[in-house]
DNA sequence: ATCAGCTTATGACTTATATCATACTTTTAT
DNA sequence: ATAAAAGTATGATATAAGTCATAAGCTGAT
């Protein structure tokens, strides 16, 4: 299996990092995985011993406590899905699971551990990443808190038509998940959501999500 | 100057990892500095150049928002205080704080570089531990993020009796801060404490905090 | 084709938290 | 030593969000 990915991180520090002949190594080493939506790619409390990142689809990262589940992130192509805890700890502490048809890159851990431990700027290349991504989740949660109702659904909403550069897009999860992502009850999400709807802001009809005034939508999720 | 800190894991991964003679090297490389407390030790918006770690005191992750200050993490002995964006940004997109009178190691960052693309048991064992690091970070503010105040607050306070290992201890922070870091106003965190102390599950007084119950105290973080 | 179960939706009501006002205490600066 | 500023404290009130109840619309399994 070659890697032909054009936006793939991995890759990019393969090449960047491993000569040439050797990465043709690594790249057959990986396998791919199909996974349809709903399925779920790592279950919380399983081993960790892979190292596994995301080719297409939408993933969301979450973790099941005592109130319900809880969205820590959603991850697009080319985030590394097991990125938490993945060196730091034997088991998973979060779940994973196909939002949309996704296709998922799996290397073995242990080979990207030997990796880590023969090549260095493949270690530095993988750090500068983990640590990007695991910065970005934490401030995006960290700002998320800071917003009241309409600012929290109005960031996702942006958020979405962002991954699809679109306006108008099919949402990918229930508004039940988004309330899960940000932190509030699904009544009350639902009802921000129509009520942004009676205001002309969006054109919400079921999952299909179209914006129809960005800019009053993002002073929402800026001031509120 | 010689690596002298009995609990210092990046001594530790110094000696786990790097020849005896070298690591003489690095311990003399690093500076030690003194910051009294409420000083800031990193500031938003300067350039990360940096390896910084606490070597004793207590400190406080927080950054400037609109709204007002937020506190992302205490920082203990031990922990790597730049963790956050230390190897993914150029600039810190958050400041550090004193709350105690503190002693910081600082190293190269350029060094720190050069040693994990020389050092591959080096790498593995940096990626391990911020690894670890950042993902504490992460599920304590999920896991504050589902109480209420009152769990909030308890949770607060055991975490200062663990890293006290006293029930009797000095309370480092403000109710301000201390409201910051909960993410709720510092009215109802005052409220919150004397609630607890009404109903002797604490003994308050001013920053001295006495633990009287620790069973209800940990029932109330746990459920609510 | 139909029923069960989930999702979306909305209204009524309850509860948690924020905000405003005020007072007293402690700390800091001069 | 004293004034100013910051921190602690508490009550009253406003507001945001949660909860409960109910219903209509989808979706999937048999």
């Amino acid at each position: 299996m070659k890697c032909d990915c054009e936006l793939c991180d991995l890759k990019s520090i393969f090449f960047a990092t491993i000569d040439a002949n050797k990465v043709e190594e690594y790249c057959a080493s990986r396998s791919e995985k199909k996974i349809s939506a709903k399925q779920i790619i790592i279950k919380q409390g399983d081993p960790i011993n892979e190292f596994i990142y995301l080719k297409t689809g939408l993933v969301k990262l979450y973790r099941e406590t005592d109130t319900g589940s809880q969205i820590i992130s959603i991850g697009k192509p080319f985030d590394f899905v097991s990125l938490l805890s993945v060196f730091g700890d034997t088991k998973y502490s979060y779940s994973v699971s196909a939002i949309e048809n996704s296709v998922v890159c799996i290397l073995d851990l242990n080979e990207v551990q030997k990796l880590i431990l023969e090549n260095g700027d493949f270690a530095l290349q993988i750090i500068k990443t983990m640590n990007k991504a695991s910065d970005r989740i934490l401030f995006n949660y960290l700002d998320i808190n800071q917003k009241r109702l309409f600012g929290r659904v109005a960031h996702v909403l942006i958020y979405f038509a962002e991954i699809y550069k679109s306006d108008n897009y099919d949402l990918p999860i229930s508004r039940k998940e988004i309330s899960q992502l940000v932190g509030m009850s699904i009544e009350n999400v639902i009802r921000a959501i129509s009520d942004l709807r009676k205001d002309k802001i969006i054109k919400a009809y079921g999952k299909n999500m179209m914006i129809l005034d960005m800019k009053r939508l993002e002073q929402i999720r800026n001031f509120n």
